[in-house]
RNA sequence: GGACCUUUAGCUCAGUUGGUUAGAGCGUUUCGUUGACAUCGAAAAGGUCACUGGUUCGAGUCCAGUAAGGUCCA
């Protein structure tokens, strides 16, 4: 067997491994009868990513559960892929064609999607390999692309179906339209922010009272041009008068009506409100009921066109803003201006304020959504933590048709095919369900040269809401089958951000409940069974990562620096369940602590004695001599199976970061500091070795199980160092981890039980190894190696603490030997185990008797509010009888304490 | 305007159904180490649990309100 170096070198050894794991096609995922299936499609990353913070701390998690699946027996598969993100990679590569002072048009449509196409094969999915070297354990053989052909099929499969069911309709319809990458929007693509500007206060004048005026407070005077109206709410008394009177248009000079509308809200500004039904969704729906034609004064990138009138077109929007209000000024018709913040829409993409415009669309009237409402409430689809829940039928209550064309090139192409010479923008509802002038289909019309396609694509979520399927065969069934659809659907688990609940999470179950096994109850066409939402990784200030803030650190120089299972930990133990995640590198640098502290306890079972047979866990129980067990054996038994619990529960309730900690905690704290270190004395005595070995070797057995799936590569080096694994088999995939109660099986037929009294015995000693160290340092001797230490043993103590156990703990009490006895003038601890006593360094007994008298005068407090707790009429006949029963015996503890420092007092005069 | 989250040690956070003297990691200070690990061990200092009121024998925990910070939806 190999010999373990000093230190953990992560580097290698992780190359290693992930190259034997996919050689051995561990990480593939096969229907097998028999077996639980557990699958997970991943969120899939856009194919322009690379790695950030927030992909490693979802792609961990997900890794640990399809790992954890594994080990628990289960036949894990998780789906990786990427998303072809229309907006996004268009972006990037025009952004290079603009390098050599090109656009798109000068390609035109196929060149350009050549280039696209050769950009993804050359520079897209990079983030996939990144993956790789963070230990995911995906079944890449499946990786997927939402533009494979396969896939694209799904997409269109899925418009034309739903064309065909009326869910689609085509409409001119006020969009989000981003002025420079010239396509709508979707609502959700659209970011408020609070934007600073000016109101401008301006009066329109009567045509037939000249001298008289309605004044309007507006933020976009640029936009006069297109008013149609001045809108008054019907019953607001200062204008009842004034209802169906013309006024001057200050800008453009026309005469406009003044209307009455209930949407007028009467309390802002003047309670007139200017009608540009062309520039705002509210206005629009005005304009409609009144039959007033919009005025469009802008061009799609956000020019002023000649509607607007001379003086302003040519002009950009905002120095359009500017000029307007100068000419306002100028005319007299601007009577004020004032700062003013409001919410204004930004393109998510382009960060830049979107224009509200009437445009030709395609939309989407949601399928399933009351099912959809129905798989939440009632606990089909799990949501964790529980809130989020809230959030999405929220949603739900209040959806909107979906805009799902864009008016780009990189994406699915409409499957809609014109009659030649058909005006596009004049179709009618019946028009367009005509099949001798709108076609719609996969493959197109038989006879192309008649026919025009649509221009637009699709939004890249209406490819991503059918990921769980489309990425599993959907719809042909024969690869459906070979993709083992009917054993993986639904999946189990999506870990996903919260920030895309709308955008992904509630289409995918819409898309689910209705394409998937029509007919059949909602467990079986629900895409998911739980969704697990991180919380979002920001820096020291609390702000969000990102690329232009430059405040996220590369993961690959994270990995670098301190591997990837010290990555992994250390992500995962700061982020508790749905909580965002203040990012702090120290935490990474202790979770690679962890692991070369995992290192070198297994270093150290290797030196301490020869490996004996680790092959299974049977033959690891078969080795321990419960006879001999002492406190120490109950205690780290008791403690192992107590933490398997906590592990156990953690994962049923997705508390990863909690079940890291546990492990952390039981490892280091209890197993390493405390079992390993009083093993170092029973080992160089022939009778207790063997058990003592056998005990640590279950231990780090248990150990590197519960902990593979959180540092995949460390646990699977040293199953095999530490011969817990056959040479061609690996802990990733042949090994299994038990749980609580299995162990306790197992322990059962060899006579391996823990002593529950001997157990809180060990944690009683454990506690007052760490009363007395407090003692002799405070005594001014902390760390040092005492030559005797005298003890008189408490008698509730006197099996766990004799003679014969007591030069075990000789490293830990810091002393190279114990006497049974006292000795006088010297310092003395009270430890719940016994008395322990020290020659003082030198005739000094100030401090000594200043650190009891403290002690006490604690302890009197303690005493007083015990006591005074118990002669409480109302606690004593209304708190349940342990709690009771526990502050009897507390009292009782205090008090002989008391006595004891007392006694010590007094002889120290 | 509506909904949700957060507020506990210098920092980042735990704290299960209310029940002894509120915990961890990091940081700080002190001490220790010749054979697992200085990526180590031991100990100490450090908290009016944001505030106000209520329920209760008992509140960090439950309820109501207030304040500050944040997120989402309008």
């Amino acid at each position: 067997m190999a010999q373990i170096t000093k230190s953990y070198e992560p580097h290698d050894v992780e190359k290693k491994w992930y190259a034997a794991w996919q050689q051995a096609g561990c990480f593939a995922g096969h229907p097998k009868a028999g077996k639980e299936p557990y699958s997970i499609v991943i969120p899939p990353p856009n194919v322009t990513g690379v790695l950030t913070m927030g992909h490693v701390l979802n792609n961990t998690l997900q890794d640990i559960l399809i790992r954890r699946a594994r080990l628990e027996g289960q036949e894990a598969m998780w789906l990786p892929g990427t998303d072809h993100a229309g907006i996004a990679t268009q972006t990037v590569v025009e952004r290079e064609l603009r390098k050599e002072k090109k656009t798109r048009h000068h390609l035109g449509r196929e060149k350009f999607l050549e280039k696209v196409w050769s950009w993804r094969d050359e520079k897209g999915g990079m983030i996939l390999k990144q993956l790789q070297a963070l230990g995911a354990s995906a079944d890449w053989d499946r990786t997927q692309f939402t533009m494979d052909p396969h896939y694209s099929k799904a997409v269109l499969t899925v418009f034309a179906d739903l064309f065909a069911k009326g869910h689609i309709y085509r409409g001119k319809r006020m969009v989000n339209w981003c002025p420079v990458s010239l396509t709508a929007l979707s609502d959700e693509e659209v970011i408020m922010k609070p934007t600073k500007g000016v109101l401008y206060q301006v009066r329109y004048e009567m045509v037939n009272q000249p001298g008289r005026f309605i004044e309007v407070k507006t933020t976009r005077p640029e936009t006069i041009p297109g008013d149609v109206a001045i809108a008054v709410h019907p019953d607001d008394p200062r204008y009842t008068a004034l209802i169906g009177q013309q006024v001057w248009r200050p800008l453009n000079r026309a005469q406009i009506p003044i209307i009455a509308d209930t949407a007028v809200d009467k309390e802002f500004g003047s309670g007139a409100l200017k009608i540009t039904p062309a520039h705002d969704k509210v206005d629009y729906e005005v304009g409609q009921r009144h039959k007033l034609l919009p005025i469009d004064v802008l061009e799609p990138d956000g020019k002023m066109n000649e509607l607007a009138g001379a003086e302003l077109a040519g002009l950009d929007r905002f120095a359009g803003r500017k000029k307007a209000a100068e000419l306002l000024k100028e005319s007299g018709a601007l009577v004020k201006e004032e700062p003013y913040e409001n919410n204004v829409g930004y393109s998510e993409r382009a960060d830049v304020p979107i224009e509200p415009r009437l445009t030709w669309q395609w939309w989407l009237k949601y399928p399933r959504i009351e099912e959809a409402k129905t798989a939440v409430r009632d606990g089909h689809i799990k949501f964790y933590p529980e809130r989020w829940s809230k959030v999405y039928l929220h949603w739900l209550e209040n959806i909107q048709d979906w805009c799902i064309s864009r008016q780009l090139w990189w994406g699915h192409r409409i499957p809609v095919w014109y009659q030649k010479g058909l005006d596009k923008e004049k179709l009618s509802e019946a028009d367009l369900r005509d099949p001798a002038k709108v076609h719609v289909s996969l493959t197109g019309p038989s006879d192309p040269e008649n026919w025009t396609q649509e221009d637009d694509v699709l939004d890249t979520w209406a490819s991503s809401w059918l990921w769980p399927f489309a990425t599993l065969g959907w719809p042909d069934q024969a690869a459906m089958d070979q993709a083992g659809f009917d054993y993986f659907y639904p999946t189990a688990t999506l870990v996903t951000g919260p920030d895309i609940i709308f955008f992904w999470v509630a289409r995918m179950i819409m898309a689910g409940l209705e394409f998937i096994r029509p007919g059949e109850s909602l467990e079986r066409r629900i895409p998911f069974k739980n969704v697990y939402f991180t919380g979002i990784i920001r820096d020291q200030q609390g702000r969000k990562m990102s690329k232009s803030l430059g405040n996220s650190p590369d993961p690959l120089d994270l990995i670098e620096k301190y591997g990837a299972d010290g990555l992994r930990f250390g992500i995962v133990s700061i982020a508790p369940q749905g909580q965002d995640i203040r990012f702090q590198e120290d935490r990474i640098e202790s979770g690679k602590g962890f692991c070369n502290k995992l290192w070198n306890a297994s270093r150290f079972r290797q030196m301490s004695g020869e490996m004996a047979d680790n092959s299974s866990l049977h033959a690891i129980l078969a080795r321990l001599e419960p006879a001999k067990f002492d406190a120490d054996d109950h205690g780290i038994l008791d403690r192992l199976l107590a933490t398997t619990r906590e592990v156990d529960r953690c994962f049923t309730e997705f508390e990863f970061s909690a079940a890291a900690q546990a492990i952390y905690g039981f490892f280091w704290n209890d197993f390493c500091d405390w079992y390993v270190e009083v093993s170092k004395a029973k080992v160089q005595d022939a009778s207790a070795k063997a058990n003592s070995l056998a005990l640590q070797d279950l231990v780090l057995r248990e150990t590197l199980l519960q902990l593979h799936p959180f540092v995949p590569f460390i646990t699977e080096e040293l199953w095999h160092l530490l011969g817990y694994g056959a040479e061609g088999s690996f802990l990733m995939r042949d090994a299994s981890v038990e749980g609580t109660s299995q162990l306790v099986d197992a322990f059962a037929p060899l006579g391996v039980k823990v002593d529950l009294k001997a157990s809180a015995a060990n944690r009683v000693l454990q506690l007052s190894a760490s009363k007395y160290r407090a003692d002799k340092a405070a005594a001014g001797m902390a760390g040092v190696r005492l030559a005797t230490v005298y003890y008189e043993v408490n008698p509730a103590y006197a099996s766990y603490f004799t003679e014969q156990t007591a030069p075990n703990y000789a490293r830990i009490f810091e002393t190279n030997h114990f006497q049974a006895g006292t000795i006088p003038d010297a310092i003395n601890s009270v430890t719940g185990v016994a008395t322990f006593y020290m020659q003082r360094p030198a005739g000094d007994t100030a401090a000594e008797k200043a650190r009891l008298t403290k002690e006490l005068e604690i302890l009197a407090k303690h005493i007083a509010g015990t006591e005074a707790r118990l002669s409480n009429e109302a606690f004593v006949s209304k708190a349940p009888p342990a709690v009771l029963e526990g502050a009897r015996k507390q009292l009782a503890d205090q008090r002989a304490k008391k006595v004891e420092i007392e006694r010590l007092l007094g002889a120290l005069g």
